[in-house]
DNA sequence: TAAAGTAATGCAAACGTTTGCAAAATACAA
DNA sequence: TTGTATTTTGCAAACGTTTGCATTACTTTA
């Protein structure tokens, strides 16, 4: 009983004595539609209280003015930052967007594809879980031609619109900041190889440690979920003999902020005894003490880029736009007190 | 030219030599299908790699299997997590979530209204912004009687499905920890008042002074958004000149950790010189030195609570079930080393 | 005033499902 | 076998829009 009081463009149409298409042009500033027309059914639209159905017109134009977005957890920094702006942009291009998040679980986002496909979202946006190395589940969108753009977290030999960081020299850079500090023996704690950005960071590393003749060993080096639980474990694993490193590299922010904890606990002093370096910026890393040196993402210009590629190919949907490419947005080092340390030669060995 | 490829359950009828109608039961499990046809006509299904129209589906039965959150934003840590549960609970009955941000601002909260409106999401879940005190925009919800819960930032006099936290008692909580361990002149940092829930944690705070015979001042509470710039500006004000106050409630926890930045500025000893309490026991108020005492909001209880209510009134859109109630969802002080100090005798004036 | 041109409106089909009701096919009983 | 009950399937309308094409209503011009 309670239906009876949504209106249609019918019931606009019955009361002014138009026929629904015109109202439907005159709704739509169809520019053959009268001035006179448009006004009479827009005041008659308001007084009903009518509100278009977005259900139907999406059906009707095979387009949901939706776009879906893919993360891996909301509550993490990074994708909550680019969420934010990725939400905002969209919403000045008169988007909606679904945030869902597959909670770094395969399955779960293989589920969540397919039921924004269902949704007949217009475009989809992901950075995709720990563990996907079988992007399959995202044939439905590519063969399609529906935008997919992946940002991040991003495929691997899959043809597709990508935008990522700089993750190599990120790590590059990382690495030698410890070492221009005068660190020598430096251990990093990287993500899961599964997972490209880490792979790259990882490589960036060593490439440091080779740029400055130091010796890369493969025990210095730790691939886990980048949890506190797990960086606390690995604390314990890395303390439990000496010698001590007096550098860490630490593949995100969350790690890095637990091994200071760690080293408060053991009284080891942060950055005299044990520098740290994380990765991502979270705000977190500067309200600890002592602040966190971090490599930052710029998120915000990640996040526009996305859109923007979105948009792009949203609106050249048959036109022979080029429907992959990579995107790499540059990275900044944050030198905090973490790291701080007389700048030492580095030519020299120890 | 793309578009060729989107099967539908006509092609699937026709490829087996069966009515549309027989092929929409067998998808969906309909009981007067025999086994023999559901098995052939899923296996072509899949076959040609169908996948079913949400929009079609949501014409016809009038409901999208989605439902709409709006929260302030969702970089900021208690949004978040009740997001993060909130989505995970739905999608485990088969629910869709769109999640959109009102960035605080009370026209981008009515434009997200009327669009989620539009999608026909079958409900909607909101904590409003600080600024929200005429509700009417939600009238499109509760008078066609679609589901519509609000959490943490609710509305005043306006009948409607409300879980909340219990500020009263966060508020009085909190100044009476303060009391106990000492602090005879505590300051309250307070959001603005059009937010309800802070006008109740104002008034515990005023109750809890009350009860222990302490002289409530008006120049010791302040009214703002709880930014980080502001709480700086405010500690400003606050140590611009003597007497300090010995002991600070904030309204929230960016506020309070805030405030100790500003204590270490100036060479304030927290807890000795100023005690500090916060709100909402944010994550970060443990990896600060020292540790925050905070209030705990259960946001996994209010997140599945407030799935809990909505599921009630989906599930029961025509019964006579009451549209409307209050919930109040439990707080929990968290004692940290901010307030630290001997729990001193509160009967004796100072 | 009629012809021709332009502006404004209407008709009807289509988008992909679901579902009440009718019809057909099968099973069971006499 | 025939009739009846039961299971399985099909027909066609409906959900609320949009849009190509046809039609009608106005202007303008000669």
């Amino acid at each position: 009983m309670s239906k009876r009081t949504e209106k249609t463009i019918v019931d606009i149409a019955e009361e002014l004595k138009l026929s629904v298409s015109t109202v439907s042009r005159a709704l739509n500033d169809n520019p053959n539609i009268s001035a006179r027309t448009k006004d009479k059914v827009k005041k008659m639209a308001r007084k009903l209280g009518y509100r278009p159905n977005a259900l139907a017109a999406g059906l009707r134009n095979n387009k949901s003015k939706t776009i879906g977005l893919i993360v891996p957890r909301i509550s993490m920094f990074f994708p909550a930052a680019i969420s934010t702006i990725i939400q905002n942009k969209l919403q000045e291009h008169g988007y909606n967007l679904i945030i869902c998040q597959s909670n770094d679980s395969y399955e779960q986002e293989v589920a969540l594809v397919n039921t924004l496909y269902s949704a007949r979202v217009d475009g989809l946006v992901v950075s995709t879980t720990l563990y996907t190395t079988d992007f399959s589940h995202f044939d439905v969108f590519r063969d399609n031609h529906i935008p997919l753009v992946f940002f991040d977290r991003v495929p691997k030999d899959y043809n597709v619109k990508v935008i990522k960081g700089d993750d190599y020299l990120g790590g590059f850079t990382a690495t030698s900041h410890l070492i221009e500090r005068g660190c020598r023996d430096i251990v990093h704690i990287s993500g899961p190889l599964t997972c490209n950005l880490y792979l790259e960071r990882v490589a960036g590393y060593k490439s440091a440690l080779q740029q400055h003749k130091l010796p890369f060993r493969k025990s210095r080096i730790f691939y886990q979920e980048l949890t506190r639980d797990n960086a606390w474990q690995t604390c314990e694993k890395i303390f439990a003999q000496k010698p001590y490193p007096d550098g860490i590299f630490a593949s995100n922010d969350t790690t890095a902020i637990t091994i200071m904890e760690y080293c408060r606990k053991i009284n080891l002093r942060v950055p005299e005894d044990l520098k740290i370096v994380g990765y991502s910026n979270d705000p977190r890393t500067e309200i600890v003490t002592p602040p966190i040196t971090s490599v930052d993402q710029y998120p915000a210009m990640m996040g526009e880029r996305v859109v923007a590629a979105l948009m792009e190919l949203v609106t050249s949907r048959q036109t022979g736009a080029p429907r992959y490419s990579q995107e790499i947005i540059p990275i900044q080092l944050i030198a905090r007190e973490s790291s701080a340390g007389a700048t030492k030669p580095v030519t020299k060995k120890k």
